[in-house]
DNA sequence: CCTTGAGTTGAAGGGGACTTCAACTTGCAG
DNA sequence: CTGCAAGTTGAAGTCCCCTTCAACTCAAGG
């Protein structure tokens, strides 16, 4: 029985890097035993955290935070798939939060389109309080004071 | 009458840092006049360039994909609200091609949190090719082959 | 054995999106 | 006029997420 995977393998399978896995070892994100010879061994339970680790990206969550994350889960036994589903679950939260912003600024789009201002005074930027963010970064969104016109193109 | 805005007051109006206007002067999606002193001067129409290049980065697009965009509004004159709803539009579709992947995305990981797995190779990963990316920078996903296990880890 | 492909390391490079700094110059209120 | 906030520049720095490189070492088939 394959009890352990090599980098290579685990870059397939998973659709990660090697270069990437490494790197994800280094911040602490997926662990790797070494066989006599130095060379890195993965247990098939990487495989789930590579692949926590690739959706939570999706899901616009920084790697630190996603360590954090899988810290949290039990290292002394195999997690459960109840562990999994604990982290997931929070995940999914955010998951929603974001979809929820995103169908917002859609339809925000579409009321400034109508407006034909687009000047997201009133539409967007003053939403943005509720963090879209986390989706590039350095980003950090300075909000106009409150002082503002609502739409001063209008 | 107020024609033009100095860079504070573009900063202030647009909630974008003036190191970040500048960049994007660079970058050539906002432009400026200048006064004698050399002194940047921006139309108001700048106001709608910012907002367009923010909202646009909050869909997950790159500055130069935002710059080729605002690139095909007609140069002569002042874009109408028809010029700016057309670029909208193309931008609404990507925004529900995201809510779309997102939304599944988070069905999927339910999916995954029944199965036990949280392998996704038959969740997430296979769906990529759909591109919700955008997301982060450098994370060129490589697709597994597609002689691969549905859920290896099932 | 020998070769060849897979792995190893640390350091450096790179792209995207900005920010910060230093050293000046402009603009305007008093 | 003077003084001070606001603006200008280029270069360098930062943060995140990796990739690339050089120089080796390991593992396994013929």
């Amino acid at each position: 029985m394959k009890e352990s995977l090599t980098i290579g393998q685990l870059a397939s399978r998973s659709g990660v890097a090697q270069s990437a896995l490494r790197y994800y070892e280094r911040l602490g994100l997926v662990r790797a035993e070494r066989t006599s010879g130095n060379q890195r061994r993965y247990a098939r339970t990487e495989l789930r955290r590579v692949a926590f680790v690739r959706i939570s990206q999706q899901v616009g969550i920084s790697l630190e935070e996603i360590r954090d994350a899988l810290d949290s889960l039990p290292a002394s036994r195999t997690p459960t798939a109840a562990d999994w589903a604990e982290l997931s679950t929070a995940w999914r939260a955010r998951l929603s939060e974001k979809i929820r912003l995103m169908t917002k600024l859609r339809d925000d789009l579409d009321g400034c389109i109508g407006c034909g201002c687009l000047s997201l005074q009133r539409c967007t930027l003053s939403n943005l309080e509720d963090k879209l963010s986390g989706e590039g970064p350095g980003a950090r969104l300075m909000l106009p004071p409150a002082d503002q016109p609502a739409c001063a193109d209008c």
